[in-house]
DNA sequence: GATGAATGAGCTTTCATTCAT
DNA sequence: TATGAATGAAAGCTCATTCAT
C-alpha cells in the first residue's frame, strides 16, 4: 500500500500490517504476534527485517513522512502565503485520509513509546514547527503578513489547528468535504496573520 | 495539592504522586509499585482507593479537569469574545504551569492507555470542543465574529492551537511571558474570527 | 539445606532449588521456571530475590564458596605441608559429598554461562590457585619442600589433581572411601614435592 | 587444517570454522549462521554434512581427539614411564597450542550441551583415564613405580595435573616455556609415583 | 485499614532448523 | 548441491493485582 504493490516485498508488508496494528491499539498493546499474523508471515520475519519493536515504529513513522514529504514538494516559493498554506492543509489532510492507519500512527504527537521514541517524536514536532515559522518569516519579508507578527507565536498556532483539523478527520468524524474545509480554515488563519 | 490540603488524605497523596509518575513515564512505562513509593504508601493501599491502573488514570484525569472547571467558572456570560478566548487560554496555561505533572497526563496522553480510556479521552476531547463551539455560536449570534463563520470548524481550530501553546509551555519551553504570548495568541485569533 | 532450615528462608529454597537444576541441566538448560518448580514457588517470585539468572548463578557459587571456605578456616599456619594439603583435599571433597549439588555448580570449572560469567569464574579459578601457591611458597621457605621446587607449576598441578579427584567423586563415582583417597594421594603428592 | 588440505572439502571448512565459533562463544551462545558465514557457506550447507548443532558438536571433538591420538600413537612400549608421561604432556599441550580453538572446545566445554552430549564428553574422559591406569599398571608390573601405588587414583591425580596444564596455557596464559614446563611438571609426578 | 511478598499471564526476542528455489 | 528467507517454540523477564497478616 505504501508502495503501488509492485513487489510482494515482505517489508511493505509488514510496515502496513504495523500501521494497522499500531493504530488500532497504540504502541504499547500492539503486540508483534499481532504484526505478524496481520501481515501473514510468521513472527520471527518481522525481526529480519526489523531490529524490533522500537525501529519498527520508527521506521514506520519515518517512512510516513518521507510519503507525506515528497507529496509536499510540489509546493514552489513563488506561491503565495495563503496557497502555500492550503497546500499544507490539503495534503496534509488528504495524506490522513490515504492513509488512514499510518497517518495515525505517523502523525499523532501522543504516540509514547519508549523514552527514547518520545524525544524523537518530540524532535520531529519542533522540527515542523521550525520550518513552518521560516515559511512565515519569509512571508513576513514580502509583506505578505502583519509587520510585527510574531512568526514563532503563529506557527505554533498554525501547526495547532492544522493538528486539529487532521484529529478531527482521522479519528472522529467520517471525512467530509475536506476542500471546502481547508479552505475556510485557511481563510481563518489568513486573516489572523494579516494587520489589522 | 489539589485539594488545599484539608484533609490528610491518601486519595490526594496517592493522586498527586500519580500525576508525577505517570508525567514522567507515560501511562505504560509507570509502574504501580513507582507511584506507591512516590506516595509513600504500600502497593496494596492503592487499590484500597482505586480499582485498578486504569481507573487511578481516569480518576486522575477527571479530577484535573475538574479542578481546571472550576478555575474557569469566573468566565461570565457578559464578556466579549476576546476576553472570554483570553481567559480560557489564559486559564489554560496557567494551570499547566502551576499544576504541570498534572497537565502532563490529564491534558496530554492520549491514544495510551486500554481502549477503554482512549475512547473516554476522546469523547472528553468532543465535549471541550463542542462547548467552544457554543461560545463561539453565542458570540456570531451578538455579531462578534463574520456572519458566516463556520462555528464548527473555528472550534476545532482554536482548540488545535490552544494543544499546541499547551504543548509548547509543557513540554518543551521553559514558560516565558504567559500573559504577552496570550494576548498575541488571542488577537490573532481573533482577527481570524472576524469578517474580511 | 545451606542454613539449617530454621527460618523459612525463600531465598535459601531458592538456592537449593537453583542447586539441583543447575547441576542437573548446565546453566544454558536450566530454566528458570523450572527452578521456581523445584523451589515450589512462582517465576516471579525468584525475581524478588536475584537480579537475573546471571545473577542467580553467581549467587549461588559465591554462597557455595563461602561456605566452602568457612569450612577450610580450621587451617592453622602451624600445620606443616603435608597436613594442610590433607585438609584442603578431605574439606573439599566431603563438602562436595555433603552438597552435591551446589558443588557441581560452584566448584566446576566447566560452568559456562553468559562472557560475563566466564569470566568470573575464571578468575575465582585464579585466586585459587594464587593462594595455594602462596601456601607452597611458605613451605619451601621452611624447607619442606625441594630447594629448586617451581611452586607456580606445582600450584597448578595439584590444583588439577584435586579437581580431577573433585570430578570423580561428584560426577562419577559413588564415593568410596575418601579418607583412604586422600591420604594416598597427598602422600603422592607430597613426594612429588620434595627432593630428589 | 585437520587434514593437510587435500580436498577443499566443505566438511572440513565447517570443523574449523566451527572450532573457531564454538571456541570463542562456547557451545550455547555459538549460533549455527555465525558459523556458516565463519566458513563462507550458506547456513542449510551445515545440515548437508550434518544432521544438527549437537551432531556438529560431537564431530568436532571425535575428530579433535582422533586427530590427538593418531598424534601420540609415535609412543612405543619400550620407552620408560617418565618417557611416556613425558611425551603425553608435551603432545597435549603442543597440540593444544597448534589447535587452539579445536583444543579449547575438545577438551572442555563438559557440561554445555544437551544431556546426551554431556554424558558422552563423560564416558570420554573416562575412556581417557583408563588408558592412562593401563600404562600406569604396566609401569607398575616393571617396577617403575612404587610397589603398592594406586594406579587408579595415580591416573586420576595425573589426568587433573595435566588437565589443569592444559587450561593454563590454552585460557590464561600465552604459552611460555613450555618444554621445561613439561620437564619440571613430569620430574614431580615421577617422584610422586615412586617409592618413599 | 494497610501492607508488600507472591504470583503468573503476557510480552519481546533469539535461533536451530526447514524447504522452495 | 547449495542456499538463506521464513518460521515458531522457547525462554527471560516485568508488573498489575491479590491476599494473608
Amino acid at each position: 500500500m505504501l508502495k503501488p504493490a509492485s513487489s510482494t516485498g515482505k517489508r511493505e508488508l509488514i510496515l502496513n500490517a504495523a500501521a494497522k496494528v499500531f493504530s488500532r491499539h497504540g504502541f504499547h498493546r500492539a503486540r508483534m504476534e499481532d504484526v505478524a499474523a496481520e501481515a501473514g508471515v510468521g513472527k520471527g520475519t518481522i525481526y529480519e527485517y526489523f531490529e524490533s519493536k522500537d525501529s519498527l515504529f520508527k521506521e514506520l513513522v519515518r517512512e510516513g513522512l518521507n510519503f507525506y514529504s515528497r507529496a509536499k514538494l510540489a509546493e514552489t516559493g513563488k506561491d503565495s502565503l495563503g496557497e502555500k498554506l492550503r497546500r499544507l492543509f490539503l495534503v496534509h489532510l488528504k495524506f490522513s485520509i490515504d492513509y488512514r492507519d499510518l497517518s495515525k500512527v505517523a502523525l499523532s504527537d501522543y504516540a509514547t513509546g519508549s523514552e527514547d521514541i518520545r524525544r524523537w517524536v518530540s524532535s520531529m514536532r519542533q522540527e515542523k514547527v521550525a520550518r513552518l515559522k521560516e515559511m512565515l518569516d519569509q512571508a513576513k519579508e514580502r509583506g505578505e503578513t502583519g509587520r510585527d507578527l510574531d512568526t514563532g507565536v503563529a506557527a505554533v498556532l498554525i501547526w495547532g489547528a492544522l493538528g486539529s483539523l487532521w484529529y478531527q478527520v482521522t479519528w472522529e468524524e467520517p471525512p467530509p468535504d475536506i476542500d471546502g474545509m481547508v479552505d475556510q480554515s485557511v481563510q481563518m488563519v489568513m486573516r489572523g496573520l494579516e494587520n489589522g
